[in-house]
DNA sequence: GTTTTTTTTAAACACTGTTTTATAGAGTCC
DNA sequence: GGACTCTATAAAACAGTGTTTAAAAAAAAC
């Protein structure tokens, strides 16, 4: 009823982030409710959606957190490879090359060690929202950014159009086989481990992608463009 | 109260999965609710629970419809090239990659023109059950079995195994990518399209996966195994 | 010390999926 | 045809959900 003073209003938004957390460290999305938050934390629910605007808002900003994390996950493990200087172009490009497959990796162990978070971040419709906020999806965008970095650093001559598409082609496949990795879910691997899957998957495409000139793209198997289902 | 005898038992669960189904074409699974569909086929919300158990069995009967099509679709897409008789290896290595492109174009017209149900059935973690059932699996193995034939026939020299994990890596890599040209979610790729995507993609890992023999994979750049988060 | 403002929550609301209970009708037997 | 059994159906109750409203208590301002 009264004001309570017990933390403030950021003290009282870490502290619900951190139940959330807490809770889907060992509990899915789905079992998870905005007033079992609210009596983890002592307060009631009506508070958190005070602070927050709504539980899916809560979702949101967990999902920021998440994405945080695993950007700066990502960023620390190819700092090295990322900053070393390359004097002979040969060496950049095996550079490049390794730091897209840690960041590959790196992905993949969060993904394990956080599927309840990893999942719900990269979940489409979480709440009743038609588009997700910008700051939101600058997150997403950053680790992109990533991949396209890395990419560029191969020493592959394409143009801006086709090393946008190849960020979003690696970025799916090491997503894809993550979920097939990670397992919780409908599709899920037991025969192949995810490390398997991501050199395969590395191998074939980069293999490829720094071989392949610009003009060479075209000249490929011609195939129906639209499919009547 | 009383029966009424309007429908069979199976008349019912049709006209129930119907209704889901029409549901679906138009709102998000999230925009649906049990009480919902009883309305739309003029039923008590106690009566489809009787015919299919729970709210999540019938989610799940709507998945199996889903995967049932999408298998059809992708059975029938390739049939040319996988009954063709090919006299010469060459042919049939071409007939085998045309048949994988095929089947990727299929994933993704599927996931354009029925989002919301194509995302319903590879969502992780539908209802409070802990393993999907049996019959949900193997239309899911089914679905993987379609990739691990035309892998098979590309005439690439291959242990069962790496056949096995390449079958993976090519559904993982056309499903993430049918994520990001499918869009409505948390990822959405607006400057390039699903096709450039998947050619991409296809055109990267097939090459390398019809050259590169049993053995070679071994020597490809080693990284280390375990990331610590 | 009075007034204003802010923080907090209890209670109400409109939903959700599920269970229980009662009943109206169809089938069965004589 | 009438009595009985059985089964399909739904209304109502239940426990839960996120959200809104209204009230109150404490802090802050004057």
């Amino acid at each position: 009823m009264a004001r309570r003073n017990d933390h403030s209003k950021d003290e009282l938004r870490q502290l619900t982030l951190k139940a959330v957390k807490d809770f889907l460290a060992i509990y899915p999305p789905q079992d998870m409710s905005l007033r079992k938050i609210a009596k983890l934390i002592g307060y009631s629910p009506a508070t958190i959606i005070n602070n927050f605007g709504s539980y899916g808002d809560l979702l949101l900003a967990v999902n920021a957190e998440t994405l945080d994390e695993l950007h700066a996950l990502s960023a620390t493990a190819i700092r090295d490879e990322s900053h070393a200087l390359d004097k002979s172009q040969a060496l950049g490009q095996n550079q490049a090359q390794v730091a897209l497959r840690k960041l590959a990796r790196v992905y993949l162990a969060y993904a394990r060690k956080y599927p309840y978070r990893w999942h719900l971040a990269f979940e489409h419709r979480i709440a009743g929202q038609a588009t997700l906020p910008t700051w939101q999806k600058n997150r997403i965008d950053r680790l992109f950014a990533l991949f396209t970095e890395q990419l560029s650093r191969t020493g592959a001559r394409k143009s801006l159009q086709e090393l946008h598409i190849a960020s979003r082609v690696v970025w799916a496949g090491v997503h894809g086989i993550c979920l097939l990795a990670a397992g919780g879910g409908v599709v899920q691997e037991n025969n192949a481990t995810g490390e398997q899957m991501l050199d395969m998957f590395l191998t074939g495409f980069l293999q490829t992608y720094t071989q392949t000139t610009q003009t060479a793209q075209s000249t490929m198997t011609p195939v129906r463009t639209t499919i009547q289902l």
